[in-house]
DNA sequence: ATTTTTTTCGAACATTTGTTCTAATATATG
DNA sequence: CATATATTAGAACAAATGTTCGAAAAAAAT
């Protein structure tokens, strides 16, 4: 019956924090797992405390949170059409948002949604949603997204031939590119989306 | 001096649960937003609850939450290899935890990290991690999740040839697998993550 | 200037909540 | 079986916290 109390108790701690947005109280979880008292909750939360898997603030209620995987997400925008004159991440080329771990989020961070199949080859495919680091120069071998003619936003792999270096798409249906002073770098893709 | 109250209260409770975890106190908004009586910060929560902009539990400290983007995401679990003779979504069996948005979220979700280049034609690489949901049956041309002897899971695209049904890999390399009894489907494959 | 509305304050109160201590009980260990 | 360790319980306490009410102050409207 009795299984693991203190794997219950963090269970249900993330369980409440991801569905009801707060941190249940001492006295909820002692009811929710079956303990008649408050002290028995703080022995295991003591515990989890001591493996580093909670933290909390003292003679606060409901601080508790999850050292994992706090549920914190930030969002960054999603830049579709670029609209002409306008700074890539200007409201009016804001399509959507897409939340990424906080973990790996910077202010640098924006996203792509893909449009056309010249990545097809990376596995990069039409309407994926690509997250890229502006504060990361994309180096050879990288993919990274680029301005062209400060109108248009692509995603390609970087690439030095000879003494020039070309935008080169991964789909040998497309030709390389090379960059010239109509290219500015944005940043380097770290992530990608897709819903199937 | 006074700009909007109600909008600082607001923001400083976005910004304490994005970066400690939980929400404020009554008291520590008064602080912080210079109002002396918590009634006063009563007052501006009531028009904002009404304006739908918050929530918040009765006599329960700690319980504000943010109406729109708070805890938008929910985790589920990542499964890596299969030990053999445990049930695929045992807990020996979990290598860790990605986040899906709320709105897609259901409890039949979990996902899988890609082992191989199986699917590399269909954009799916060697460590991408697939979502599949159990809930859904997969169907002729999905792609879809599949236990193979209970011990192997395996993403593969489903399709009928004559009158037998194959798991069909997206890479020329690898062939058909006719489904006997052996082979059991999980899910389908909904959405896709990777780390560039 | 007067009235009305909005906003703020103060204080008192009732609950909720975290904390702590001791003892009882269960579980494991030798 | 005896002993040690881990877990649970109970109760009492102090602190944090939400709630409420009336009045004062400030701002807006007439």
């Amino acid at each position: 019956m009795k299984i693991n109390k203190q794997n219950e108790i963090l269970k249900f701690i993330q369980h409440k924090i991801e569905n009801e947005g707060y941190s249940p109280s001492i006295r909820e979880i002692a009811e929710k797992v079956n303990l008649k008292s408050t002290s028995s909750v703080q022995y295991h939360l003591d515990n989890l405390i001591k493996k580093g898997l909670l933290s909390k603030k003292p003679n606060q209620s409901r601080t508790l949170t999850n050292n994992k995987l706090i549920s914190t997400f930030k969002s960054v925008p999603i830049v579709g059409e670029i609209a002409a004159g306008a700074p890539l991440l200007a409201e009016e080329n804001k399509i959507g948002e897409i939340s990424v771990p906080q973990d790996k989020f910077s202010e640098n961070l924006f996203a792509l949604k893909i449009n056309g199949d010249s990545m097809i080859d990376a596995g990069i495919f039409h309407e994926d949603i690509v997250v890229i680091d502006k504060g990361v120069e994309p180096k050879n071998g990288d993919i990274g997204a680029f301005m062209i003619n400060e109108t248009e936003a692509t995603v390609k792999y970087l690439d030095t031939i000879g003494n020039k270096r070309y935008l080169v798409p991964a789909n040998k249906i497309y030709e390389n590119q090379e960059i010239t002073s109509n290219v500015q770098p944005i940043g380097k893709v770290v992530s990608l989306f897709r819903d199937i």
